[in-house]
DNA sequence: CTTGAACCTCTACCTACTGTAGCTTGTAAG
DNA sequence: CTTACAAGCTACAGTAGGTAGAGGTTCAAG
């Protein structure tokens, strides 16, 4: 049986995140000493790596939520499991996408810079004006 | 003078997020009706032209206060400015850099998976575990 | 003068954690 | 067996950058 610190340490999570992760529900709630700490096994070791590892992938935990309901089942269709991943594919290309527009335009930006004086500064002429800009970077950052 | 809906219509801001501004102080308190109500100037509208464009290309709140103060004082260098930009460019360019390889381990992951059940399914196995990544997706998400 | 859209303040909520305060428990050394 | 102290406990507050709602007031058009 580990301690919450060993289980942390061993999943590379924080202390605080376990009982965080247990609060929300994505971690069972553990046995516990007779003083009130809690206690882990092998199957609270796997499940908390699982997240993790798909919280490095940028799953969202009410992704992993799903995920791991999928994969409590496994019987059912992949399929699901499919649409999960291949929607977060799709975010993560979005998300590239949109940061590519902007790593443009702030290159664009600095490289017009050449004058002194903030007066003059290019950085912030551009974005007094939008209407400088060439690339679309209309929605959320 | 203008209403706040008419400023954060023009602005593409929410009524809210304008006076979230105000409240931390990135936008100046504004004029009032008699009955309370905020009334702001061409001043006004600049300024928060300025600061959405700053978001909509990735700047914190934080790097945008500086921006304004900067912007603030006309005869200062504009290496302060430059440096913020380009600080800007390199985080945007870490983004990028780590979502590429999460992208890669998605696609790789999701071209892997061809059994039809949940128990074969190798999406699962993948976030199961660690070692069968390729790809060093440390830190941060 | 009436109506109702737009405004007001205040508070809570979102994601995914992280940090702190003040107290208790577990464990290893002496 | 006692002591020291690291590690655990709960509860609450805070982070970024807003968003949403309740419950009440004001402005402006008709």
């Amino acid at each position: 049986m580990l301690s919450i610190g060993t289980l942390a340490k061993r999943t590379g999570t924080k202390v605080q995140t376990v009982r965080y992760y247990e609060q929300i529900g994505l971690l069972p709630e553990p046995g516990r000493t007779e003083g009130g700490q809690r206690r882990y096994g092998d199957s609270d070791l796997d499940r908390l790596a699982f997240i993790r590892h798909a919280r490095q992938l940028g799953f969202t935990l009410d992704a992993i939520r799903e995920l791991l309901d999928l994969s409590d089942n496994p019987g059912r269709s992949c399929a699901d499991v499919d649409r999960i991943a291949h929607r977060q594919l799709k975010e993560v290309e979005v998300r590239i996408t949109r940061l590519e527009a902007l790593r443009k335009e702030l290159k664009r930006m600095l490289g017009e810079c050449s004058r002194d004086t903030v007066a003059d500064c290019r950085v912030l002429e551009v974005l007094r004006d939008h209407a400088a800009c060439l690339t679309d970077h209309g929605q959320g950052a």
